[in-house]
DNA sequence: CGCTTGACGTACA
DNA sequence: TTGTACGCCAAGC
């Protein structure tokens, strides 16, 4: 409406974001190539660290390895490894302990 | 007002 | 092949 708390490339985020079906997962790269710069992927974590306050899925976007780099946004270091199985996205043996995202099983892509 | 940092990714040496 | 530098956009100091 009349407010405009960000700038329209965090809203286009926020949009492509809230449009990731259930149980499945993107990465920041390809989110910020659909915006049109594949580079802005820092640009596009930033939105999300404000998605996070705005109540939309953040939790369903994870790195390009599938690691999940915002975990700390959501309050706890299993909050979103755990709202991602309850989803039904199954994760990968990592060599460390934190777990990543199949993302070739569950890797969803804006526009698709 | 200007420099640095930040939920990443690609390009180049 | 591995490592380092740069680019993107916005917010914090």
């Amino acid at each position: 409406m009349s407010e405009r708390e960000a700038s329209d490339f965090f809203e286009r985020v926020w949009g492509v974001v809230a449009d990731i079906p259930l149980g499945r997962v993107t990465t920041y790269g390809h989110i910020a190539a659909y915006l049109g710069s594949k580079r802005a992927a820092r640009t596009v974590g930033w939105a999300l660290r404000a998605a996070a306050q705005s109540g939309l899925p953040c939790h369903r976007v994870v790195n390009r390895y599938g690691g999940l780099s915002g975990h700390a946004a959501f309050g706890g270091p299993h909050v979103m490894e755990d709202l991602l199985r309850s989803e039904g996205v199954t994760f990968v043996e990592g060599d460390d302990e934190v777990p990543c995202v199949d993302i070739n099983q569950h890797l969803w892509v804006p526009g698709h």
